[in-house]
RNA sequence: GUGGGUGUAGCUCAGUUGGUUAGAGCACCUGGUUGUGGCCCAGGAGGUCGUGGGUUCAAAUCCCAUCACUCACCCCA
Protein backbone atom coordinates (compact mmCIF):
# COMPACT_ATOMS: atom_id res chain seq x y z
CA UNK A 1 0.00 0.00 0.00
CA UNK A 2 1.42 3.61 -0.67
CA UNK A 3 2.49 5.51 1.47
CA UNK A 4 -0.38 8.84 1.42
CA UNK A 5 1.73 11.65 0.95
CA UNK A 6 0.95 16.06 1.00
CA UNK A 7 -0.22 17.31 -2.38
CA UNK A 8 2.04 18.38 -4.50
CA UNK A 9 2.73 22.57 -3.22
CA UNK A 10 0.93 21.83 0.00
CA UNK A 11 3.23 22.18 3.37
CA UNK A 12 2.42 20.24 6.85
CA UNK A 13 3.90 23.26 9.01
CA UNK A 14 4.97 21.48 12.53
CA UNK A 15 5.21 22.21 15.64
CA UNK A 16 8.71 23.35 15.20
CA UNK A 17 7.93 25.98 12.67
CA UNK A 18 4.13 26.85 14.17
CA UNK A 19 5.73 29.33 16.75
CA UNK A 20 6.90 31.74 13.64
CA UNK A 21 3.61 31.51 12.17
CA UNK A 22 2.28 32.87 15.00
CA UNK A 23 4.36 35.06 15.76
CA UNK A 24 3.99 36.46 12.19
CA UNK A 25 0.15 36.50 12.64
CA UNK A 26 0.45 38.59 16.03
CA UNK A 27 2.81 41.25 14.47
CA UNK A 28 0.33 41.33 11.35
CA UNK A 29 -2.96 41.56 14.06
CA UNK A 30 -0.83 44.54 16.14
CA UNK A 31 0.00 46.65 13.07
CA UNK A 32 -3.50 46.30 11.64
CA UNK A 33 -5.48 46.84 15.11
CA UNK A 34 -3.11 49.89 15.32
CA UNK A 35 -4.22 51.61 12.22
CA UNK A 36 -7.49 50.73 13.05
CA UNK A 37 -7.87 47.75 10.73
CA UNK A 38 -10.64 44.81 11.52
CA UNK A 39 -10.31 41.41 10.47
CA UNK A 40 -12.86 39.81 8.14
CA UNK A 41 -13.08 36.08 7.42
CA UNK A 42 -14.43 35.06 4.36
CA UNK A 43 -15.17 31.27 3.05
CA UNK A 44 -12.26 29.54 1.12
CA UNK A 45 -14.41 28.50 -1.86
CA UNK A 46 -16.73 31.13 -4.17
CA UNK A 47 -18.61 30.78 -7.05
CA UNK A 48 -16.28 30.84 -10.20
CA UNK A 49 -17.88 34.17 -11.83
CA UNK A 50 -16.75 36.02 -8.85
CA UNK A 51 -12.95 35.46 -9.65
CA UNK A 52 -13.24 35.68 -13.47
CA UNK A 53 -15.45 38.74 -13.19
CA UNK A 54 -12.81 40.52 -10.69
CA UNK A 55 -9.28 39.47 -11.02
CA UNK A 56 -9.93 39.07 -15.09
CA UNK A 57 -10.79 36.17 -17.53
CA UNK A 58 -7.34 36.62 -19.34
CA UNK A 59 -5.29 36.67 -16.51
CA UNK A 60 -3.20 33.63 -15.74
CA UNK A 61 -4.63 32.85 -12.15
CA UNK A 62 -8.21 32.66 -13.91
CA UNK A 63 -7.39 31.16 -17.01
CA UNK A 64 -5.01 28.61 -15.99
CA UNK A 65 -4.19 27.98 -12.21
CA UNK A 66 -7.72 27.90 -10.74
CA UNK A 67 -8.97 24.78 -8.95
CA UNK A 68 -12.84 24.57 -10.14
CA UNK A 69 -15.10 22.17 -9.99
CA UNK A 70 -19.24 22.03 -10.68
CA UNK A 71 -20.68 21.46 -6.89
CA UNK A 72 -23.82 18.47 -7.48
CA UNK A 73 -26.65 21.28 -8.22
CA UNK A 74 -24.32 22.26 -11.35
CA UNK A 75 -22.62 25.76 -10.18
CA UNK A 76 -19.15 25.62 -10.83
CA UNK A 77 -17.35 26.54 -7.78
CA UNK A 78 -13.65 27.84 -6.68
CA UNK A 79 -11.11 27.76 -3.95
CA UNK A 80 -10.12 31.59 -3.68
CA UNK A 81 -7.42 32.18 -6.05
CA UNK A 82 -6.89 35.69 -4.38
CA UNK A 83 -8.81 37.31 -1.63
CA UNK A 84 -9.36 41.12 -2.52
CA UNK A 85 -12.57 39.82 -4.75
CA UNK A 86 -14.00 37.71 -1.77
CA UNK A 87 -13.57 40.47 0.65
CA UNK A 88 -15.15 43.19 -2.19
CA UNK A 89 -18.30 40.57 -2.74
CA UNK A 90 -18.81 40.17 1.31
CA UNK A 91 -18.54 44.12 1.65
CA UNK A 92 -21.06 44.76 -1.00
CA UNK A 93 -23.16 41.56 0.63
CA UNK A 94 -23.39 43.05 3.52
CA UNK A 95 -23.62 46.94 2.97
CA UNK A 96 -20.56 47.57 4.60
CA UNK A 97 -20.21 50.59 2.60
CA UNK A 98 -23.57 51.72 4.36
CA UNK A 99 -22.42 51.62 7.80
CA UNK A 100 -19.57 53.87 7.85
CA UNK A 101 -17.76 55.95 4.76
CA UNK A 102 -14.27 54.32 5.30
CA UNK A 103 -14.20 50.61 6.05
CA UNK A 104 -10.86 49.26 7.12
CA UNK A 105 -10.04 45.76 6.78
CA UNK A 106 -7.43 42.90 7.01
CA UNK A 107 -7.45 39.28 6.49
CA UNK A 108 -5.25 36.00 6.42
CA UNK A 109 -6.11 32.66 5.33
CA UNK A 110 -5.32 30.19 2.62
CA UNK A 111 -5.05 30.83 -0.98
CA UNK A 112 -4.51 27.98 -3.86
CA UNK A 113 -3.81 28.54 -7.49
CA UNK A 114 -2.25 25.35 -9.82
CA UNK A 115 1.57 26.20 -10.57
CA UNK A 116 4.34 24.58 -10.45
CA UNK A 117 6.26 24.64 -7.04
CA UNK A 118 9.31 26.42 -6.63
CA UNK A 119 11.07 28.36 -3.98
CA UNK A 120 8.63 31.14 -2.11
CA UNK A 121 5.56 29.30 -4.54
CA UNK A 122 3.08 26.69 -3.68
CA UNK A 123 -0.39 25.83 -4.47
CA UNK A 124 -1.58 26.21 -1.25
CA UNK A 125 -0.15 29.19 0.05
CA UNK A 126 -1.33 32.18 3.01
CA UNK A 127 -1.50 35.72 2.87
CA UNK A 128 -2.63 38.33 5.24
CA UNK A 129 -3.84 41.72 3.77
CA UNK A 130 -5.51 44.90 4.15
CA UNK A 131 -8.34 46.44 2.46
CA UNK A 132 -9.65 49.90 2.77
CA UNK A 133 -12.87 50.94 0.90
CA UNK A 134 -14.46 54.54 0.51
CA UNK A 135 -11.77 57.12 -0.18
CA UNK A 136 -10.10 58.08 -3.43
CA UNK A 137 -7.56 60.03 -1.63
CA UNK A 138 -3.70 59.66 -2.09
CA UNK A 139 -3.53 59.88 2.04
CA UNK A 140 -4.99 56.50 2.14
CA UNK A 141 -2.59 54.78 -0.38
CA UNK A 142 -0.07 56.34 1.76
CA UNK A 143 -2.05 55.12 5.09
CA UNK A 144 -2.10 50.96 3.28
CA UNK A 145 1.57 51.41 2.30
CA UNK A 146 2.40 52.63 5.79
CA UNK A 147 0.76 49.40 7.18
CA UNK A 148 2.60 47.14 5.01
CA UNK A 149 6.01 49.39 6.09
CA UNK A 150 5.24 49.25 9.69
CA UNK A 151 4.59 45.01 9.81
CA UNK A 152 7.96 44.98 7.15
CA UNK A 153 10.06 46.86 9.82
CA UNK A 154 8.08 44.78 12.34
CA UNK A 155 9.70 41.48 10.75
CA UNK A 156 12.71 42.91 10.61
CA UNK A 157 12.48 42.85 6.76
CA UNK A 158 13.20 46.09 5.82
CA UNK A 159 17.11 46.22 5.22
CA UNK A 160 15.99 43.93 2.63
CA UNK A 161 13.51 45.42 0.69
CA UNK A 162 12.49 48.00 -1.38
CA UNK A 163 9.22 49.60 -2.55
CA UNK A 164 8.57 49.69 -5.97
CA UNK A 165 6.24 52.18 -7.04
CA UNK A 166 4.11 53.13 -9.93
CA UNK A 167 0.70 54.54 -11.27
CA UNK A 168 -1.05 52.91 -14.09
CA UNK A 169 -3.61 56.05 -14.34
CA UNK A 170 -7.13 55.46 -14.21
CA UNK A 171 -9.21 54.76 -16.87
CA UNK A 172 -9.06 57.34 -19.94
CA UNK A 173 -5.43 57.76 -19.19
CA UNK A 174 -4.87 54.23 -19.99
CA UNK A 175 -7.09 53.70 -22.82
CA UNK A 176 -4.93 56.92 -24.33
CA UNK A 177 -1.80 54.73 -23.05
CA UNK A 178 -2.71 51.24 -24.40
CA UNK A 179 -3.55 52.63 -28.00
CA UNK A 180 -0.40 55.05 -28.01
CA UNK A 181 1.85 51.48 -26.96
CA UNK A 182 -0.09 48.97 -29.41
CA UNK A 183 0.82 51.80 -32.23
CA UNK A 184 4.11 51.89 -31.05
CA UNK A 185 4.68 48.05 -31.18
CA UNK A 186 2.93 46.97 -34.09
CA UNK A 187 5.53 47.23 -36.48
CA UNK A 188 7.77 45.16 -34.08
CA UNK A 189 4.74 42.85 -33.62
CA UNK A 190 6.25 39.07 -34.79
CA UNK A 191 9.40 40.85 -33.21
CA UNK A 192 8.08 39.65 -29.98
CA UNK A 193 7.80 36.09 -28.14
CA UNK A 194 4.27 34.20 -28.33
CA UNK A 195 2.75 35.20 -24.95
CA UNK A 196 3.72 38.97 -25.56
CA UNK A 197 2.12 38.32 -28.74
CA UNK A 198 -1.14 37.56 -26.85
CA UNK A 199 -0.49 39.90 -24.63
CA UNK A 200 -0.90 42.78 -27.15
CA UNK A 201 -3.96 41.74 -28.04
CA UNK A 202 -5.37 41.37 -24.50
CA UNK A 203 -3.21 43.10 -22.08
CA UNK A 204 -0.83 45.28 -23.86
CA UNK A 205 0.62 46.99 -20.82
CA UNK A 206 1.84 43.48 -19.34
CA UNK A 207 4.36 43.24 -22.37
CA UNK A 208 6.15 46.09 -20.20
CA UNK A 209 6.78 43.27 -17.53
CA UNK A 210 8.69 41.44 -19.95
CA UNK A 211 12.30 39.74 -18.59
CA UNK A 212 13.70 39.08 -22.04
CA UNK A 213 16.27 41.44 -22.99
CA UNK A 214 15.49 42.11 -26.37
CA UNK A 215 11.84 43.03 -26.24
CA UNK A 216 13.20 45.57 -23.33
CA UNK A 217 15.66 46.72 -25.99
CA UNK A 218 12.85 47.30 -28.31
CA UNK A 219 10.86 49.36 -25.84
CA UNK A 220 13.33 51.52 -24.80
CA UNK A 221 11.52 54.00 -26.92
CA UNK A 222 8.32 52.99 -25.99
CA UNK A 223 5.89 55.91 -24.67
CA UNK A 224 5.48 56.42 -21.03
CA UNK A 225 2.48 56.23 -19.08
CA UNK A 226 3.61 58.99 -16.97
CA UNK A 227 3.13 61.18 -20.41
CA UNK A 228 -0.93 60.17 -20.29
CA UNK A 229 -1.39 60.80 -16.80
CA UNK A 230 -4.51 63.26 -16.10
CA UNK A 231 -3.74 66.22 -13.97
CA UNK A 232 -5.82 63.84 -11.71
CA UNK A 233 -3.63 61.09 -12.17
CA UNK A 234 -0.47 63.16 -11.64
CA UNK A 235 -1.53 64.85 -8.54
CA UNK A 236 -2.85 61.85 -6.93
CA UNK A 237 0.84 60.64 -7.81
CA UNK A 238 2.88 63.46 -6.76
CA UNK A 239 1.11 63.51 -3.22
CA UNK A 240 1.49 59.63 -2.68
CA UNK A 241 5.25 60.68 -2.80
CA UNK A 242 4.94 64.07 -0.94
CA UNK A 243 3.02 61.65 1.73
CA UNK A 244 5.43 58.98 1.68
CA UNK A 245 8.32 61.24 1.88
CA UNK A 246 6.99 63.33 4.72
CA UNK A 247 6.92 59.44 6.80
CA UNK A 248 10.45 58.93 5.82
CA UNK A 249 9.08 55.85 3.82
CA UNK A 250 11.81 55.47 0.73
CA UNK A 251 10.80 54.21 -2.87
CA UNK A 252 11.16 53.79 -6.18
CA UNK A 253 9.53 54.69 -8.99
CA UNK A 254 9.01 51.69 -11.45
CA UNK A 255 6.63 52.93 -14.38
CA UNK A 256 7.30 49.33 -15.83
CA UNK A 257 5.83 48.04 -12.52
CA UNK A 258 2.24 46.76 -13.96
CA UNK A 259 0.72 43.42 -12.09
CA UNK A 260 -1.26 40.78 -13.08
CA UNK A 261 -4.58 41.61 -12.06
CA UNK A 262 -6.80 43.63 -14.32
CA UNK A 263 -8.84 45.37 -11.56
CA UNK A 264 -6.29 48.09 -10.89
CA UNK A 265 -6.20 51.96 -10.99
CA UNK A 266 -3.66 54.56 -10.40
CA UNK A 267 -1.78 53.30 -7.70
CA UNK A 268 0.01 50.06 -8.05
CA UNK A 269 3.03 49.07 -5.80
CA UNK A 270 5.07 46.20 -4.50
CA UNK A 271 7.68 45.44 -1.61
CA UNK A 272 10.57 43.41 -3.14
CA UNK A 273 13.23 41.96 -1.04
CA UNK A 274 16.56 40.64 -1.99
CA UNK A 275 16.30 37.15 0.08
CA UNK A 276 14.22 35.47 -1.70
CA UNK A 277 15.06 33.95 -5.16
CA UNK A 278 13.01 34.21 -7.94
CA UNK A 279 9.78 34.77 -6.39
CA UNK A 280 10.74 38.31 -4.57
CA UNK A 281 6.98 39.56 -4.32
CA UNK A 282 6.64 39.67 -0.64
CA UNK A 283 3.97 42.18 -0.57
CA UNK A 284 1.77 43.39 -3.66
CA UNK A 285 -1.40 45.92 -4.09
CA UNK A 286 -2.57 49.06 -5.27
CA UNK A 287 -5.80 50.98 -5.50
CA UNK A 288 -8.98 49.21 -7.19
CA UNK A 289 -11.50 52.27 -7.62
CA UNK A 290 -13.68 50.12 -10.06
CA UNK A 291 -13.83 47.28 -8.29
CA UNK A 292 -16.78 47.47 -5.81
CA UNK A 293 -18.87 48.77 -9.30
CA UNK A 294 -17.73 45.99 -11.23
CA UNK A 295 -19.12 43.41 -8.76
CA UNK A 296 -22.23 44.88 -8.69
CA UNK A 297 -21.81 47.21 -5.96
CA UNK A 298 -22.56 51.05 -5.90
CA UNK A 299 -18.97 52.71 -6.83
CA UNK A 300 -16.70 52.70 -4.14
CA UNK A 301 -12.79 53.55 -3.75
CA UNK A 302 -10.77 51.04 -2.75
CA UNK A 303 -7.49 50.40 -2.17
CA UNK A 304 -5.29 46.95 -0.73
CA UNK A 305 -2.73 45.07 -0.61
CA UNK A 306 -1.82 41.29 -0.37
CA UNK A 307 1.55 39.79 1.35
CA UNK A 308 2.67 36.20 1.28
CA UNK A 309 3.35 34.91 4.33
CA UNK A 310 5.42 31.66 3.10
CA UNK A 311 7.72 34.20 1.53
CA UNK A 312 7.45 36.37 4.95
CA UNK A 313 9.04 33.61 6.83
CA UNK A 314 11.81 32.17 4.21
CA UNK A 315 12.81 36.04 4.61
CA UNK A 316 12.58 35.89 8.74
CA UNK A 317 14.28 32.51 8.73
CA UNK A 318 18.11 33.88 9.02
CA UNK A 319 16.82 36.23 11.57
CA UNK A 320 17.34 35.16 14.92
CA UNK A 321 14.66 35.88 16.71
CA UNK A 322 14.80 33.56 19.34
CA UNK A 323 11.90 31.13 21.08
CA UNK A 324 12.45 31.88 24.71
CA UNK A 325 8.90 30.72 25.56
CA UNK A 326 9.34 27.64 27.16
CA UNK A 327 6.52 24.77 26.01
CA UNK A 328 6.65 23.28 29.69
CA UNK A 329 6.94 25.05 33.00
CA UNK A 330 6.75 21.67 35.37
CA UNK A 331 6.81 18.45 34.30
CA UNK A 332 5.07 15.85 36.82
CA UNK A 333 6.70 12.77 37.33
CA UNK A 334 4.58 9.94 38.65
CA UNK A 335 6.00 6.29 39.94
CA UNK A 336 3.24 5.46 41.00
CA UNK A 337 -0.20 3.74 39.64
CA UNK A 338 -1.91 4.68 42.85
CA UNK A 339 -0.45 8.66 42.40
CA UNK A 340 -2.18 9.14 39.03
CA UNK A 341 -5.44 10.79 40.45
CA UNK A 342 -3.51 13.16 42.82
CA UNK A 343 -1.36 13.56 39.58
CA UNK A 344 -3.79 14.70 37.42
CA UNK A 345 -5.93 17.16 40.11
CA UNK A 346 -2.77 18.66 41.33
CA UNK A 347 -1.52 19.38 37.54
CA UNK A 348 -4.81 20.80 37.02
CA UNK A 349 -4.67 23.89 39.77
CA UNK A 350 -1.02 24.41 38.47
CA UNK A 351 -2.48 24.84 35.40
CA UNK A 352 -5.57 26.94 36.51
CA UNK A 353 -2.70 29.06 37.95
CA UNK A 354 -1.30 29.46 34.81
CA UNK A 355 1.41 27.02 34.64
CA UNK A 356 2.33 24.56 31.70
CA UNK A 357 2.12 21.01 33.10
CA UNK A 358 2.63 17.88 32.03
CA UNK A 359 3.28 14.42 32.98
CA UNK A 360 4.23 11.04 31.68
CA UNK A 361 1.02 8.97 30.08
CA UNK A 362 3.36 6.07 29.47
CA UNK A 363 4.35 5.10 33.48
CA UNK A 364 7.79 4.96 32.52
CA UNK A 365 10.46 4.40 34.76
CA UNK A 366 11.74 7.52 36.89
CA UNK A 367 14.96 7.58 34.76
CA UNK A 368 13.25 8.07 31.79
CA UNK A 369 10.37 10.46 33.24
CA UNK A 370 13.30 12.74 34.33
CA UNK A 371 15.28 12.67 30.93
CA UNK A 372 11.89 13.51 29.22
CA UNK A 373 11.42 16.45 32.12
CA UNK A 374 14.63 17.51 30.65
CA UNK A 375 14.40 17.67 27.29
CA UNK A 376 11.16 19.04 27.95
CA UNK A 377 12.14 22.12 28.54
CA UNK A 378 10.51 22.13 31.77
CA UNK A 379 12.14 24.43 34.60
CA UNK A 380 10.45 22.18 37.57
CA UNK A 381 9.85 19.09 38.44
CA UNK A 382 7.35 18.02 41.02
CA UNK A 383 8.08 13.68 41.92
CA UNK A 384 5.01 11.63 43.46
CA UNK A 385 6.04 8.26 44.39
CA UNK A 386 5.43 5.77 47.34
CA UNK A 387 7.04 7.70 50.31
CA UNK A 388 6.04 11.04 48.84
CA UNK A 389 1.96 9.83 48.73
CA UNK A 390 2.41 8.29 52.35
CA UNK A 391 3.12 11.65 54.03
CA UNK A 392 0.97 13.61 51.75
CA UNK A 393 4.18 15.36 50.66
CA UNK A 394 5.82 15.84 46.91
CA UNK A 395 9.16 15.93 45.84
CA UNK A 396 10.55 20.03 43.86
CA UNK A 397 13.07 19.55 42.08
CA UNK A 398 14.86 22.68 40.22
CA UNK A 399 16.03 20.75 37.12
CA UNK A 400 18.33 23.28 36.10
CA UNK A 401 20.43 23.94 39.59
CA UNK A 402 19.71 19.92 40.03
CA UNK A 403 18.22 20.94 44.05
CA UNK A 404 15.61 18.90 45.53
CA UNK A 405 13.06 19.03 48.24
CA UNK A 406 10.06 18.20 49.85
CA UNK A 407 7.12 20.07 50.18
CA UNK A 408 3.24 19.44 51.82
CA UNK A 409 1.00 18.32 48.82
CA UNK A 410 -1.09 21.10 50.31
CA UNK A 411 0.96 23.75 49.23
CA UNK A 412 2.07 22.97 46.08
CA UNK A 413 0.30 26.08 44.10
CA UNK A 414 1.37 28.23 46.73
CA UNK A 415 4.79 27.71 46.30
CA UNK A 416 4.89 27.92 42.86
CA UNK A 417 3.07 31.57 43.11
CA UNK A 418 5.44 32.45 45.51
CA UNK A 419 8.40 30.84 42.87
CA UNK A 420 7.53 33.71 40.43
CA UNK A 421 6.85 36.74 41.84
C1' G B 1 3.03 23.42 -19.44
C1' U B 2 8.90 23.44 -20.37
C1' G B 3 14.03 22.73 -18.64
C1' G B 4 18.08 21.57 -14.93
C1' G B 5 19.52 19.21 -10.17
C1' U B 6 18.67 15.54 -6.34
C1' G B 7 16.50 10.72 -4.27
C1' U B 8 20.67 5.54 0.85
C1' A B 9 17.90 4.98 8.70
C1' G B 10 13.36 9.89 11.85
C1' C B 11 17.32 14.04 10.37
C1' U B 12 22.27 15.38 7.96
C1' C B 13 25.11 12.59 4.88
C1' A B 14 29.40 8.58 3.56
C1' G B 15 29.45 4.27 0.41
C1' U B 16 36.11 2.60 -3.67
C1' U B 17 36.94 0.72 -11.32
C1' G B 18 30.00 -3.05 -9.95
C1' G B 19 32.18 -7.71 -5.33
C1' U B 20 30.53 -10.97 1.02
C1' U B 21 25.80 -9.43 6.08
C1' A B 22 24.86 -1.26 3.27
C1' G B 23 27.73 2.52 7.18
C1' A B 24 28.65 7.20 10.35
C1' G B 25 27.01 11.43 13.24
C1' C B 26 22.68 13.35 15.55
C1' A B 27 17.96 11.70 17.47
C1' C B 28 15.39 7.33 19.77
C1' C B 29 15.21 2.87 23.39
C1' U B 30 17.67 -0.19 27.36
C1' G B 31 21.45 -0.82 30.91
C1' G B 32 25.68 1.06 33.97
C1' U B 33 22.17 3.79 39.27
C1' U B 34 15.88 -1.21 43.44
C1' G B 35 13.22 6.15 43.18
C1' U B 36 16.77 10.84 40.17
C1' G B 37 17.59 14.23 34.24
C1' G B 38 21.84 16.62 31.63
C1' C B 39 27.89 14.58 30.81
C1' C B 40 30.25 9.84 30.07
C1' C B 41 30.41 4.45 28.93
C1' A B 42 28.17 -0.20 27.00
C1' G B 43 24.43 -2.29 24.23
C1' G B 44 19.84 -2.16 21.12
C1' A B 45 16.16 -0.94 17.64
C1' G B 46 15.51 1.33 13.07
C1' G B 47 16.74 0.45 5.60
C1' U B 48 11.52 -2.41 -0.21
C1' C B 49 19.20 1.97 -1.13
C1' G B 50 12.27 6.44 -4.39
C1' U B 51 9.59 2.67 -7.74
C1' G B 52 9.56 -0.72 -12.01
C1' G B 53 12.31 -3.01 -15.64
C1' G B 54 17.10 -4.19 -18.08
C1' U B 55 22.63 -5.52 -18.39
C1' U B 56 25.74 -8.92 -15.29
C1' C B 57 28.06 -14.75 -12.08
C1' A B 58 27.13 -10.27 -9.00
C1' A B 59 23.78 -3.64 -8.95
C1' A B 60 23.00 1.42 -3.78
C1' U B 61 26.78 1.69 -7.88
C1' C B 62 25.84 0.89 -15.09
C1' C B 63 21.37 1.61 -18.72
C1' C B 64 16.04 2.75 -19.62
C1' A B 65 11.44 4.23 -17.84
C1' U B 66 8.57 6.23 -14.03
C1' C B 67 7.41 8.86 -9.52
C1' A B 68 8.69 12.32 -5.78
C1' C B 69 11.31 16.48 -4.08
C1' U B 70 13.83 20.86 -5.52
C1' C B 71 15.49 25.15 -8.41
C1' A B 72 14.52 27.96 -12.71
C1' C B 73 11.31 29.57 -17.04
C1' C B 74 6.31 31.34 -17.05
C1' C B 75 3.38 33.95 -13.52
C1' C B 76 2.63 35.89 -8.92
C1' A B 77 2.18 36.72 -2.73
Amino acid sequence: MNQIRNIKGTHDILPENSHKWQELESIVKNVCSRFGYQEIRTPIFEETGLFSRSVGEETDIVSKEMYTWEDRDGTSLTLRPELTASVVRSFIQHNLGGQSPIQRLFYMGPLFRRERPQKGRQRQFHQFGVEAFGSANPEQDAEIIAIAWHILSQCGLIENTVLNLNSIGSGECRNAYRNALKDYISPHLDQLSETSQKRFINNPLRILDTKSERELDLLKDAPKISNYYTEDDDTHLESLKNFLEAMNIPFTINHRLVRGLDYYTKTVFEFNSSQLGAQDAMLGGGRYDGLVEVLGGRPTPGIGFAAGMERFLIAMDDQDRGNNDPIVDIYFVCLDEKGLPRTLQLSNELRNNGFKVIFDPLRRSMKSQLRDANRSGARFALILGETEMNDNAIGFKDLKQGTQKTIAQSEVTNFFDNLTN
